[in-house]
DNA sequence: CTTGTTAATGAACGAATGTTCATTTATATA
DNA sequence: TATATAAATGAACATTCGTTCATTAACAAG
């Protein structure tokens, strides 16, 4: 046999992206064969190689392809927010929104890193400090208006998107929380992070008290 | 030639984890072979057995072992602290200090989860559980107390990890800031996303200010 | 000194790996 | 209809993998 009837180069290349994106983000970049791959998609290993050169450029394609995504959306919605406060509630809404909607594909860009060559870390490193790099600006942006109390925008920076990105380490869909409780949840624990208290909360303390 | 004079089979083991060690951690589990161990350990492959039945125990082995001594070592730390802040201010400053002096350990646990068969996963998984226990029992009390404004303590828990394991992703020895200086900025997020302030920075804030 | 155990070697095993290649068929183009 | 290209097959390649095994030398105990 050989070429089979209805099969479409595209069409194909998409099916070995899913399937790769599936297997690399339950198994693990260097425990996925290319045969599991093709077996995944219905195709031998070697046809495969009629898409990609090699199995490395399927994982470089799926990072790049998330990560520009990912800023393609950030920056199409970034639009909308005029001050820090507003900015920051979006981004950290956005960003939790966005990683449980793509879980595989974040949890393959934050965990293969290792596994790429040198030319493909580089270009994938760039592009994940490009994005830092919005959230950064937001605080930078609020610390210096007084709004947030920082004392250091670049950790602030990492310790939130940590804490944010922590979130696909436990939120299952059919678990005690739904995805916007647990935004609003966040919410409230980045700004407390930035000591920027809503008026309600900061009127409920009591001004008198003491603490370490 | 066969066994090398001067060799001692603990000795040697603790060579293989050492190896081990640094090897999965630069490279991942699946990447790493017995062969490139046992080269830097300076035997062949087939004498590691003599001390691990498996790769897999290896790895079991280390995650284990960083966990207990994890669990170990903050229990003997946890008896100083009486009050939730001091509780959680100290499991701040020992969560960071510990993750930062054991940085290949720490990655590991994380990381290779996902290379652990069943038995070894459960066993992983419960130590790592338990430890977060102690973080939740902390944030727990204080809520009860009112001293913590807390919305959610299993959530809040997960957050707090998360932004503190973090820090191995861009802690550099070399960087701008010192270890004590990471460990103060992160209390102070740690506590502001608990909605704690200390009370000079409850007194600089503006009462009357308006945030969202 | 003899004996049993310990800790190494080096060869070998079968299985699996990423990749290449000749071949074959479907499809688009002229 | 003839031809070039696209997209698959299945066999094969050289490596590498975790692991086993017979063998051997160092060491401890009697």
């Amino acid at each position: 046999m050989a070429r089979i009837a209805g099969t479409v180069g595209e069409e194909t290349a998409r099916k070995v992206r899913a399937a790769a994106l599936e297997l690399f983000a339950n198994f693990g970049y260097a425990a996925v064969s290319m045969r599991s791959i093709a077996t995944h998609v219905g195709i031998q290993a070697s046809a495969i190689y009629n898409h990609f050169p090699t199995k490395q450029a399927i994982l470089v394609d799926l990072m790049e392809t998330h990560l520009l995504e990912l800023l393609h959306a950030w920056e199409g919605r970034s639009r909308n927010y005029s001050d820090p406060v507003a900015a920051l509630e979006g981004f950290v809404r956005f960003h939790i929104r966005y990683h449980l909607d793509k879980q595989a594909a974040v949890f393959i860009s934050y965990m293969e890193l290792r596994n790429l060559e040198p030319e493909g870390f580089a270009r994938i490193e760039k592009l994940r400090r490009y994005y830092e790099g919005y959230l950064r600006k937001i605080i930078s942006i609020g610390a210096d208006a007084g709004i947030f109390s920082v004392k250091d925008v670049p950790v602030a920076t990492m310790a939130i998107i940590a804490m944010l990105t922590g979130v696909n380490t436990w939120f299952r869909n059919t678990g005690r929380l739904s995805e916007s409780e647990v935004e609003q949840l966040y919410v409230q624990m980045v700004f407390g992070s930035l000591n920027c208290l809503s008026a309600d909360m900061l009127a409920g303390l009591q001004p008198g008290r003491k603490l370490a």
